[in-house]
DNA sequence: TCCTGTGAATTTCTTCACAGCC
DNA sequence: GGCTGTGAAGAAATTCACAGGA
C-alpha cells in the first residue's frame, strides 16, 4: 500500500464500532461500492458473495467476512441486496455528506486531478486550487481560479475544506502540509515523492506513481525466472 | 493501498532468488531507493537502519529485515553505504536497464503522466502515446504524436514496449489490456476505475484516485466518533 | 559503544470448511 | 439446492529483543 499516517489505538477495549474496522476491510470498501454501482446499473438488485468478489477481485469469503462487520447483512440463500448494500457502505465510508477538497500545486498533475471527473462523481468537490507560482496563481480552470497558497490557512476555516491533496514537487510538500495541518484540515491526499510528517489523527495517504512502476520493474525483471502468480486473475472469457 | 496484483506464492520452495521477495518487501523498496537518493544528494554516504527508517516511515527493524533478505549487507557498528545501498536495490528492483512506457487514453490524466517528469527521472522512457478518439490521435505532447490505438500492438513488438500505463475511461480498459497482452506486454498500470482480467504471469497494479479519497473519507467521518482521543496532539518531529 | 542480522513472539490478514437459514 | 455468517486454521507481515561483529 504506499500509505502512511494509520493511528494505532492501544485503549483498552471501546465498545466497537465502525470505527474499529480492519485497515485492509476499509481498503476494499471502495472497489465493493464501485462494483455494486456497476451492477445496479446494469438492473441486477441482488447479487452473491461469489459474484462480487469475483467483480472486486477478491475471496468471497473475505468479502462474506467484510460485510458482517460492517453489521451489512445478507439474505442466506438469496445474496445482498445491491442498493442496500451500497447505501450502508456508503454510509460507513462517510460519503453521504459531499466532502470540500482542495487541491494545492497545479503542475500538470495537479491539473489532471482538478478536472478529474471521478472526483465529483464519487461526491468529492473541489472547492480551492491553490500554487504558489505566479506564474500559476490566476488562471482559471474549469470556473476555479487558482489562488496564492498563503491564503490557504484562511480558505480552510472559511469555506470548510476538510481534505487537501498536495501535488507540489517534494521540496514543498513538508510545507504546505504544515499549512493544512495548521488551519485544521485532518486528511491528506500526498501525490509529492517524500514522507510527510504530521501529528497524531491527521490521517496521511500517498500515491507515489514512479512507484507503481518501479514495482512492475521488479516483476518484469524476474519474470523471466519462471514465476507467475497473479491468480486475482482467474482467467476470463472475453 | 490501493492495490492489486500481487501474487500468493503456495509453490514448494524453489531456490531462493531475489524473485521470492515477500510482496511487503518488495513495495518498500521504491521507498528506500528514494529516501536513499535524498542522503546521497545531502552528500552523506553512510546511513544507520535507524534513519534510514525515519525518513522512510518504516521500522528499523522491518528495514533490516527487508534488506537483508535482498542480499544487502551492512556494516556492524557503522550501518549502511549509501551508493552500495542504492546501486544494489535498483539492481534488484531492474531499474538498470531503463523500461519502456506506453500510455493509453490521453484524456486529463493521461496527458499529465505523459508529463510528468517523476517518470523519465527514475528511468520509465515513455515511447508511445495512444488513444481512440479521432479529436485526440494526431495531436502532439512534447515532441510524441498520439497514435490511433489500433496500432498498439504492432509499436508494442517493434519499439519493444514492455509496460503498459491505462488512462482510460473503465469502459475501454479491458480492451486496451487485451491488446497490451495479446502484443505480449505483461506488465500494466491501471488508472481506470475497474478490474482487468489477464492470464497468469501478467502483472497489474492498479490506481484510483476516488479510492484513495474514500478511505480519507471513512477516516474523517469517523474521527469525531473515535473515542475521546484526548490527545490527538501528540505533536513533534519534524 | 554502536549497529546489524535474525530467531521468536505477536499481530494482522486470508482462506477453509461447515453449521444454519431460506 | 443455494448462500450467508463465522469459528478455526493457516499464512503473512510486523515487532521485539538480543546475540554478536566492528
Amino acid at each position: 500500500m504506499t500509505t502512511t499516517g494509520e493511528g494505532t489505538d492501544q485503549r483498552a477495549a471501546p465498545p466497537a464500532t465502525a470505527a474499529d474496522l480492519p485497515a485492509a476491510t476499509v481498503r476494499r470498501l471502495p472497489e465493493y461500492l464501485r462494483a455494486l454501482g456497476a451492477l445496479s446499473e446494469s438492473g441486477v438488485d441482488t447479487v452473491s458473495s461469489e459474484i462480487l468478489a469475483g467483480a472486486t477481485g477478491v475471496n468471497s469469503a473475505m468479502l462474506r467476512k467484510d460485510l458482517s462487520q460492517l453489521g451489512a447483512s445478507g439474505m442466506r440463500g438469496v445474496g445482498y441486496s445491491v442498493a442496500a448494500l451500497a447505501t450502508h457502505i456508503a454510509g460507513v465510508l462517510g460519503l453521504t455528506k459531499d466532502s470540500r477538497v482542495a487541491i494545492i500545486g497545479l503542475g500538470h498533475l495537479g491539473q489532471a486531478l482538478a478536472r478529474y471527473p471521478g472526483f465529483s462523481e464519487r461526491g468529492f468537490d473541489i472547492v480551492g486550487l491553490f500554487d504558489a507560482d505566479p506564474g500559476i496563481i490566476g488562471r482559471d480552470l474549469d470556473g476555479l481560479p487558482v489562488r496564492d497558497v498563503a491564503l490557504l490557512g484562511r480558505a480552510v476555516r472559511d469555506e470548510g475544506i476538510n481534505i487537501g491533496v498536495i501535488a507540489t514537487p517534494g521540496a514543498a510538500a513538508q510545507h504546505v502540509a504544515d499549512l493544512l495541518v495548521d488551519a485544521g484540515v485532518t486528511s491528506i491526499l500526498n501525490f509529492a515523492p517524500c514522507v510527510l510528517a504530521v501529528p497524531q489523527g491527521v490521517a496521511v495517504r500517498k500515491v507515489d506513481l514512479a512507484v507503481e512502476l518501479q514495482i512492475l520493474s521488479f516483476h518484469e525483471h524476474h519474470k523471466t525466472l519462471g514465476r507467475s502468480e497473479a491468480q486475482i486473475n482467474k482467467r476470463r472469457e472475453r
